[in-house]
DNA sequence: GAGCTAAATGTAAACGTTGACATTGGTTGT
DNA sequence: ACAACCAATGTCAACGTTTACATTTAGCTC
């Protein structure tokens, strides 16, 4: 049997395309043509012939071998901040589908918002010569923008490329939303306003908190009496920041977070002191988080179209010279507004 | 400057080992020892040569070719039914997290519970040819039981391996679970009993579901008195389910859910048509989501560590003869009892 | 100082694939 | 009958790295 003795010429190793070739009598260029569907240029049976020897033998074709000769990867890299957050989980899996279809794999590494961490997965990234490179929440570091400079695609989601950086960005507009949740807010007749943001240093997080902060102002309320707090993005540290605000002598009445899972975690802080929401003390998220249909029903949060990134960043990554390009993919968000408000 | 040069004679591709060398005025040979670590038949001075030449370079070594040589790559492919699944994503997080400690990589792909796809990923992943594949909740597919005869690691997570297939498993004893289960909800005087289960093909549920029978029968039940639906592992699904049984003349009393997504659509069911939990009917979920301590603290479930799952499967990897071995960690699940029991 | 050893470095082949170019043999046009 | 062409297939180099083996050099010993 063909399979026994290719494999036993190869030392346990995968056949290659020689093997094929020997194994059908023809050269290797024409199995590659073969296999790469140049069939203009073959005989039909001579293909025939060809797709039976590579059958028989179990014949995969060597990533690792193409891409050498090509000297291109059929993969994208993905870093995230926090894979447990749904807002990424959802990032991640559509992009994970727009790559199935244009037969990219997608390898995904998280840098738990660490500088350090980042730089180390930038630089293995870069080892595996990907076709681009995906940022979503990226941070500003050495790394980055020494590898900015490469002709590799990079593209950033969420947080806008840090300054000196040209490259594709997708994501929505941040300060509008911003303003969105606190003409809300307003609208609602909401005063004694607080805001958990993000890190400072991220672009999302600075519009957000500027365009919320803009609004306010227009509305005649001194911005400077809003509470800014900025905080992780996660449910442990919003409950711990709700638990100190609503333990103060003059608690907030409303709380603009920088994410739903912040938002979590302050609700069962206002739960446990026995706040009511929205009538003690009104919640804003954002994301809002696909479970939050089912298990957060009562949260007003801002929805981003998560599922509509990896299209977006896939597409981006088709077009010739994204490198380069400076180009912007907006998408839309929408003021879900339910009882916490 | 050297930078410059490399760039201009590769013509826009990145500098290799060879123009390091050339940097430094050494050979490749050198060059790629000092790289590797293999500092004991280098001459002090010469490795900072090299070293500087690299950095001036911004010289990074190619994993293609590295590989080629090898013909071993540093990527671990996983594949799993759904990332949207808390479940899943925690299992993806801690593997990534695991591997990145060895200096691999992962690429995550998404089956969607789709056999044709898992085949087409399999291939996909085996033309990578990946340090190894883990899959988490496998379908018993012909790609499946071809591959598992090559030389390359599998790693079943979740559901075994379809019987002819020997490879290593990582899991919990899901039979003893659906005991726990069982036992829990008689201890508790339940009746008129439901089990929403995953598909029959999986080891997993069948298991769980044998044993929550055989424990109801032990306690001198007829197993046939319990209704038994097979259903997708979804929160829509549990919805639909969920109206469907409460709707029926004699509505079950407790429902053991298949995992934690199927509970909150069940909970959202009873909710709307005005049935308590867990007077009116009481809800068993499984896997104990991260997010149930912030926003299903009501739902009783079966806590599966699965954080520890992705350093189980690293060190099984790392371990010779993977492949052959027919190794099995079993990890501990504990029955969480919250209000809806 | 010849002979030996060990340290430091160099040489070159191999990994699997593809595609530019070369070759073969047959067919058409004049 | 000869050139020109076309279709089908083959040859071979290149992609970037590592490593077995070869070579050089310096430091010893007797």
């Amino acid at each position: 049997m063909g399979l026994g003795e290719a494999t036993l010429r190869n030392h346990g190793r995968p056949p290659t395309v020689i093997d094929v070739a020997e194994a059908c009598g023809l050269s290797t260029a024409t199995v590659s043509r073969v296999l790469n569907g140049l069939v203009a240029s073959v005989a039909p049976e001579t293909a025939q012939r060809v797709i039976e020897a590579a059958r028989s033998l179990g014949y995969t074709p060597s990533a690792i071998g193409r891409s050498l000769r090509q000297s291109e990867t059929r993969i994208v890299v993905l870093l995230v901040p926090d894979l447990t957050n749904d807002f990424c989980a959802d990032v991640a899996m559509s992009l994970e589908k727009a790559l199935q279809l244009g037969g990219l794999s997608m390898v995904l590494c998280n840098t738990a918002e660490k500088p350090e961490q980042q730089d180390r997965l930038l630089a293995d990234a870069e080892s595996l010569r990907p076709r681009g490179i995906v940022l979503l929440g990226a941070m500003d570091t050495p790394r980055l923008r020494a590898m900015a400079q490469t002709a590799r695609p990079f593209i950033f989601i969420n947080r806008r490329p840090p300054p000196p950086i040209k490259a594709p960005y997708v994501g929505i507009d941040n300060k509008a939303a911003g303003r969105a949740v606190a003409a809300h807010l307003l609208e609602r007749g909401h005063t004694g306003i607080a805001i958990i943001h993000g890190p400072r240093k991220n672009s999302a997080s600075r519009s957000r908190l500027e365009g919320f902060l803009g609004r306010i102002a227009e509305h005649g309320i001194d911005p400077a009496s809003v509470i800014q707090i900025e905080s992780a993005l996660t449910t442990e540290a919003g409950y711990g920041h709700g638990r100190e605000l609503l333990s103060r002598g003059q608690p907030p009445r409303a709380i603009f977070c920088g994410n739903d899972m912040i938002a979590y975690g302050i609700y069962r802080a206002a739960q446990e002191r026995g706040v009511s929401v929205p009538g003690g003390l009104a919640i804003v998220g954002f994301d809002d988080n696909g479970i939050n249909a089912w298990l957060a029903p009562w949260l007003t949060t801002i929805r981003v179209p998560a599922v509509d990134f990896g299209p977006a960043v896939a597409s981006l990554l088709n077009e010739k010279n994204t490198a380069r390009r400076e180009s912007e993919v907006i998408l839309p968000f929408e003021l879900t507004v339910r009882s916490s408000t």
